[in-house]
DNA sequence: GTGACAATCTGTAACGTTTCAGTATATAGA
DNA sequence: TCTATATACTGAAACGTTACAGATTGTCAC
């Protein structure tokens, strides 16, 4: 009656990482039962469950994740997407703790996933959901007309993007509110009495562009300002291509007495560019800034500056794609990060 | 004679992944040889290897990492531990790029495995060998004395190390060379007239503490300089912490004329001390430092920087790891980065 | 005492791969 | 013609897990 054991299982009894097959010669039981009483079926006597349970913690067994991932197709992976290239670089640190935070207490590992340039962004997607590498993915910069969205959404694998996509598909997102970003951005300069007004955006492909740059509109018509173009150039330019349009546009006649900027690099290009010009900074013109570090009040105390927290964002879109593969709808996935008011480190006056 | 299979094969024509079964059916041979054509074994003939991998290639075949991973107990994963408090941000940026690069075109994966202040720094490796989740193991803040490099030598299993260790272990490494750093820098402000130097260098538990303050104190010996001790704070501390710091002791009576200061985000916080206690760059004071991304110059054009290149850190940090995966001795993996010269972006005269 | 039924537990097969121990064929030597 | 050997291929087993389809109890109504 206690002879259920087969030969084989005192092989179990080897040194190694424990197994099910440890485990079900530890308890006398069989592997089957031990794999069901660990995640609780309803099958499985109460008594059998907490002794399992307690061998299981007793010894350190941890599921092997090849076994899992070749039996059920699971693979406990979420994959963030990142470009090499473009990629801001707070945010990639800033995402990746933010998303680490989120799944620390979860079986779920973050593979990160880059791609270059010269790459079409769909590659690493496909490549993901071909090889089926990740049960959840996260991307960012994302479009208004995103292939990467819609090819996830056709395959049905779970994905948040940061950033929204404009295609009447619903899928999870994380975004920050770019246009509020910009009216208030707007707002704050004309409240020092700033008319013309410069806007460094982000590139005209990413959705945000297009929020920021409405906003931006938005705003001087309703303050009575005027917009001094300045889309040569875009966040995603080098810092010394920003630097040197910047110095020429302060150079014109009729110059901008006010910036708006969507990222912290490219607002001490500005500044440089404004100091190349011989002007300076609350005095001649004033910059408004998103930065997603407190750094910017320590390079000029003059610059008024609004913060984007970027791990809540990696936070947020873990949460989602975690939500997702949980089988919650993804319309209900989806957050908006509101902007601080404008902050003025010390304004001169 | 053309009646090899068995019935079971005709599954192999299913949609889906194509598997070695697939290939199997397709190519009219047995599963053992497709893998072994595959990977180019002797013991298959010219043709039938050269058949089986176009095939493959046509069709797409991927080996399934689940069943590679089961059998072999080969992970293809490289893991980056990082701590998610305390790295410096443009690292984790530029590290992850860097191993990207290298491991682009290998059948490996990065996954980040990060772990916070709280934590034994020892508890993300336990894991990591205890579940053999990772092939090889990138860490960072390395410690003269570290357990993490000697748990890993231990057990055997392939890492590298931001930093160099000194317990008289080989492994791979690849580290800035601080001393030189340190000397370069003291040598530098001694040829601007600066005599009285501080430094504010890593925290002390990290290896490349006291490489950089051996070669700031070789160096200051060396031109005959004397040093203003600043060791109540590292370049761990908050910015706050090191602003405040700073301005007090730039009140004193002996305050330093020259800083070394070990990262660009302390330097910000340096400078903005100075500016607090009300003293001018560049003319009370000279302040030189180490930046990874080209920015210092536009915060302050009277900064003295040496760049330190975390992309080239992470390329030589995986190319190490899988040097030693693939056999070659850990002795032969260590690489040292010379600083540039001191670079001025623009001197007053 | 029998049958029905619920409550627990179990072995087998399969996921895709590689390793082991072969098998079949051809070639060569005697 | 026979044996030995090299060449080219093969099936079965195993890695650790879960799903499926039972199997073994004990309880209860009749």
């Amino acid at each position: 009656m206690d002879r259920h054991q087969t030969e084989k299982d005192d092989e179990a009894s080897a040194q190694g990482r424990p197994t099910l097959k440890t485990l079900a010669f530890m308890t006398g039981l069989g592997v089957t039962t031990v794999s069901r009483a660990l995640k609780d079926a309803p099958e499985i006597g109460a008594e059998t469950r907490r002794r399992v349970q307690l061998v299981a913690k007793q010894i350190g067994y941890r599921p092997n994740r090849a076994g899992v991932r070749l039996r059920t197709g699971k693979t406990n992976v979420i994959s963030l997407v990142l470009n090499t290239e473009r990629e801001i670089m707070s945010f990639v640190s800033d995402i990746i703790y933010g998303v680490s935070e989120v799944i620390a207490d979860t079986p779920y590992h973050l593979i990160v996933t880059p791609y270059s340039r010269s790459q079409d962004p769909l590659d690493p997607i496909r490549y993901l959901v071909e090889t089926g590498s990740a049960d959840g993915v996260i991307i960012s910069r994302t479009q208004p007309n995103d292939p990467r969205a819609r090819y996830m959404l056709e395959r049905g694998i779970p994905f948040a993007t940061h950033g929204r996509t404009d295609m009447g598909l619903i899928h999870p997102y994380h975004d920050f509110d770019n246009y509020a970003f910009a009216t208030e951005a707007v707002r704050h300069l004309a409240g020092l009495g700033r008319r013309r007004l410069a806007l460094l955006g982000p590139p005209v492909e990413l959705t945000y562009h297009s929020h920021t740059l409405n906003g931006f509109t938005d705003a001087l018509s309703e303050v009575g300002a005027s917009e001094i173009p300045f889309n040569t150039v875009s966040i995603d330019h080098s810092i010394e291509q920003i630097r040197m349009r910047t110095a020429q546009l302060m150079r014109r006649d009729v110059r901008p007495d006010g910036f708006v900027s969507s990222a912290a690099a490219a607002t001490l290009a500005i500044v440089a560019g404004i100091e190349d010009a011989g002007l300076k900074l609350g005095r001649e013109v004033d910059v408004v800034s998103k930065q997603s570090s407190d750094l910017l009040h320590l390079f000029r105390r003059e610059l008024l500056v609004v913060n984007e927290n970027f791990r809540l964002a990696g936070a947020e879109l873990a949460r989602s794609v975690l939500g997702w593969i949980g089988g919650a709808a993804p319309g209900s996935l989806q957050s908006l990060s509101m902007p601080t008011e404008v902050l003025a480190y010390r304004r001169p006056d």
